[in-house]
DNA sequence: TTCTAAATCGAAAACGTTTTCGAAATCACC
DNA sequence: GGTGATTTCGAAAACGTTTTCGATTTAGAA
């Protein structure tokens, strides 16, 4: 509890608090002798300065704050570890807060982080959210934003997204490339723009290779926490419409409630239905048949927003004009044995 | 960027920022009509304290750091939930800050907690760390720590951990129990305490029914972010001892590597070996065939290390001595499975 | 009306830094 | 020894709050 401050540093070397300060930040003013002396005492007294007040007096906290939707979890694990690792590298700190998929809470927590001085704000949007008011008031207080996989195109800040749509179309099509003609969706729920890009990037690659769309073969899964929702509809479509001969599943967690069911049900995968997943995740090497799936790259979305955000904070700090960056980070397909026969 | 503060308030009402300050804060030496008048104020202006000035003035931030070893994955995912969760529900923030099993790191990144004043910190050890001087330094400096997981005893704080030797004993006794007679252990490295808890634990059942321990049936799994451990191993396993019947693996991943060899090398799960896993991560329930485990209670832990730490916060503030707990979080048996013929 | 008690307010110090600006001391040079 | 330039230091203000304590006003009682 003796925490040493500026004042303990001045009395013990009968100089002042401003000389001490300045010696430390090395200002040229000071004679190399006294520096000497300070920096010495200032080790032997294990001095460290009280970020608090020094926030207080430079406006600055080197602190970001995240907002994400869910909980922490597959792909935001990783988006989180890529904030984390770069954040670090740049001398920031993170606090991580987590809406709920709530509107209200990201509104109230985006206050919190401004009135806790945060220096800038990562945020994946909720599905609730249709208002944007409370990010153009955050950065109309000169406290950037930064949004990443959830965004709003509406709002006039940088992003760092996929391109889902172009991503389902890439996986549709490949699927067609293969040879499979009755490919069925198993979509997300109606409101994140994700889930409907997903979904039109289905069609467009149905309707670019000749193939007529059927939205009796889409089906929804709404539940992101478990596979329950693929299991389901796996049995359903294969009551429904037995002649299909692929899914593209919204992401690797349906996809594994899929083949779960396939493998129970004696269904092979992928001779009689091939599946096809999104996001890699984990999980999709552990499941037997390995699950094809589209690389999303959450580690390098974290990377890089947490280096464009930080750019922007350096930006404004200088008073430089910031122009706003957007993003498209490339996804890959992985194949591997759900699709390959 | 028109951040109003007291002064703001108390020049609009021809009033003082003492007097605003009271009014906000429900001091009763301010009169009602008065009061009345700076909340309506505060309201049309949008105050919001600036937290940092408050920060120092009152010398608390209601920030708590959390120091986890590895990378957010698993385990890690469900503690930090449940942190997140209770820290909200408190009231507090939370700054996250991984150490990647480095000594160094660890103690870098507790100094730079308390240089930024959290109220408190939340930490699972390094690997690598032996020395608990900083720990130590912090509590002596008021800054109180819980240790969650991987603990250390002689570090004189509040703990919560499961009990890694009874959960082991449990699980290879129950293995036992079923009738099971040749079980291999598939261990961490021999550095953390949870990985040498989790042998002995193992060694111990045995003794205890009257089954000689072998040494040549432990395995040394020490990667922990693949299964491919498990899977080298037992293929090295089926070669030099093909006559076991079990395997205690020191975690699921490594027990899903053991799962995926058999499943190629065509050996029957749980009819020729059976497995049996460590934490109940979700992927225990996705792998053929379900994996039987033992359930870590990671929110659980996140939620009490939390309740703990803001409980001594709590005390330190008032002065009142704080009693230090150790917390041991329950554990149990999911049956699934890999282990019932 | 006067005196006391209660109600209401504000000046000022404090939290621990950073930074401006001026003062004092030293130096170089003639 | 005097001048000006340079080096070295420190007083003080500032960041935006909170809180103590004393001052002033008002109400109540006699």
């Amino acid at each position: 509890m003796n925490d040493t401050k500026l004042i303990d540093i001045a009395s013990a070397l009968g100089i002042s608090v401003t000389t001490v300060s300045k010696a430390l930040k090395g200002y040229t003013d000071i004679s190399k002798s006294t520096r000497a002396k300070v920096i010495e005492m200032a080790e032997t007294m294990n001095y460290m300065p009280n970020s608090v007040a020094v926030n207080l007096r430079t406006n600055e906290t080197k602190t970001i704050g995240v907002i994400i939707p869910a909980t922490v979890h597959h792909f935001f694990s990783s988006v989180l570890n890529g904030i984390l690792e770069e954040a670090e590298k740049r001398g920031y700190l993170v606090i991580i807060l987590q809406s709920n998929e709530k509107y209200e809470m990201e509104k109230k927590q985006l206050a919190l982080l401004i009135q806790k001085r945060v220096d800038g704000v990562l945020m994946s949007l909720s599905n609730e959210t249709d208002d944007f008011s409370h990010i153009n008031d955050a950065i109309r207080k000169n406290t950037p934003v930064v949004l990443f996989d959830k965004i709003a195109k509406r709002v006039d800040c940088s992003k760092v997204v996929i391109n889902d749509a172009k991503a389902a179309f890439d996986a549709v099509s490949y699927l067609i490339n293969k040879g499979y003609k009755k490919i069925a969706h198993f979509r997300g729920s109606y409101v994140p723009q994700n889930s409907i890009d997903r979904f039109l990037g289905y069609k467009r690659a149905l309707e670019a290779h000749g193939i007529e769309y059927d939205p009796k073969l889409v089906y929804v899964c709404d539940n992101n926490t478990d596979f329950e929702d693929g299991y389901e509809n796996a049995q359903k479509i294969m009551n429904e419409h037995p002649d299909i001969d692929a899914i593209f599943a919204i992401t690797d967690l349906v996809a594994i409630g899929i083949i779960k069911y396939f493998n129970e049900a004696g269904i092979k995968t992928p001779d009689q239905v091939a599946v096809f997943g999104f996001s890699n995740w984990f999980m999709s090497t552990v499941i037997s048949p390995k699950l094809t799936t589209i690389d999303q790259p959450g580690f390098e979305m974290g990377h890089t927003a947490v280096s464009i955000l930080i750019d922007e904070i350096a930006d404004i700090k200088e008073h430089k004009p910031v122009t706003h960056q957007i993003i498209e980070l490339p996804t890959r397909i992985i194949e591997r044995e759900s699709t390959v026969k």
